[in-house]
DNA sequence: TAGATTGTTAATCGATTAACAATC
DNA sequence: TAGATTGTTAATCGATTAACAATC
């Protein structure tokens, strides 16, 4: 059996594909038809060569002289990013962040289906959160074997956030979006995607500092 | 005038030193007192001379044959990441999402104090979301002169999301925490965080999507 | 002392950027 | 055709990793 040779991406360059997504969303709605790499990087303030080098990572080729076809684009973007067949998760914490991750309606387009939320709170538990039904926890396993659900998203406080993540492995699910600031053990076949706050708030300070170093306010 | 050099250090450090901060109060509240690479790398998943050398990044120096000591260790990294006196910070949007950077207790601990909230629904206005006030946002630009505000939080609807940032930008804002997924345009003198849960989404949909062509479910 | 660990210099790796031929 | 833009190879840059001397 002769197996797929799939190109491999890097991790900035696939980090960047949704933004190309999204700005060329924006340019078919003006009407535009063709772009070019100048054209992208601009209004994305990147450079030309990245964006042709990012597309071709993922599959993706323009013509000369004329660029790329927006809507062919678009859906090639979509293509390679898997976002034409939802993939469905369940979250676990029906706390702010919780409600907030149910609420926000973009992750439809981009290819993730939240079906339903878990929690022990008892005055949550039956209820609804933006039209997603509430379960109790100790439901999670039974109903993850019967949808077949494969993401767990995580969105406890930090105090559960290992126990949680452990009923989401035993319950066979193969991949935790961690929006906690804990570090997960988990054994090496289950992804974890860290959302990690305090990295990008450290960032955030130091440019910051750096700035007001420069020029004070 | 002698500007003093600011030792250089790369984002990808920077992004680890909280977490290194968040181990190491682990390691001390279980009575440890000396830490060496080695250790911290184990319990993060990291390669020691990487520790090693994101340490020595900021500034921070161990002993030969001891390591680091605990206490010393991690208020020296409290220095270096500026946590110890707390930059105030403003939101607007006191959504779901709002109101969850409201109730994340961990930003005191990382030096950033989110004192109030902003919006425009008459229902908010006025009342208090984890104990801070919502005010009107056409106060935003009065409020922060007074207080002297640097950072705006970004937890808007899309759809309104330049607007906010623009009246941020004429109100004095140096940087902007971005929760949105709207690309911001913003002068160059002013230092925008994106937080881009789009692009997390699509890195942690390849991995899993790679990991299920190793080893289907 | 012997040995574990650090500090620092060098090598490697990978991503970005540059150069230029190919093309419509 | 001329020229704008792409595709692809090469050069550069920066981060990670390796090697090894210094040290307590």
């Amino acid at each position: 059996m002769v197996r797929k040779n799939v190109a491999r991406i890097s991790v900035p360059t696939l980090r960047r594909l949704p933004m190309y997504h999204g700005y060329l969303k924006k340019a078919a709605g003006q009407g535009r038809a063709f772009v070019s790499c100048t054209h992208i990087a601009a209004g994305l303030h990147l450079v030309p060569i990245q964006v042709r080098k990012d597309l071709h990572s993922a599959g993706i080729d323009g013509k000369p002289r004329v660029g790329y076809e927006v809507p062919v684009l678009i859906s090639s973007l979509e293509k390679f990013l898997g976002w034409n067949n939802l993939s469905k998760a369940y979250l676990v914490g029906a706390g702010d962040l919780g409600a907030a991750l149910l609420g926000y309606r973009g992750f439809n387009d981009q290819g993730l289906d939240i079906v339903a939320t878990f929690d022990n709170d008892p005055r949550k538990i039956g209820g609804k959160i933006h039209g997603k039904n509430v379960y109790a926890l100790d439901k999670f396993a039974d109903l993850v074997k019967r949808n077949g659900v494969l993401i767990g998203i995580l969105a406890v406080p930090r105090g559960v956030a290992q126990d949680v993540a452990e009923i989401m492995i035993r319950a066979r699910i193969r991949a935790i979006w961690n929006f906690t600031s804990v570090r997960l053990l988990v054994p090496p076949s289950i992804i974890v995607q860290d959302e990690n706050l305090a990295s990008s708030l450290a960032v955030l300070s130091k440019r910051l500092a750096q700035s007001l170093q420069r020029s004070p306010s």
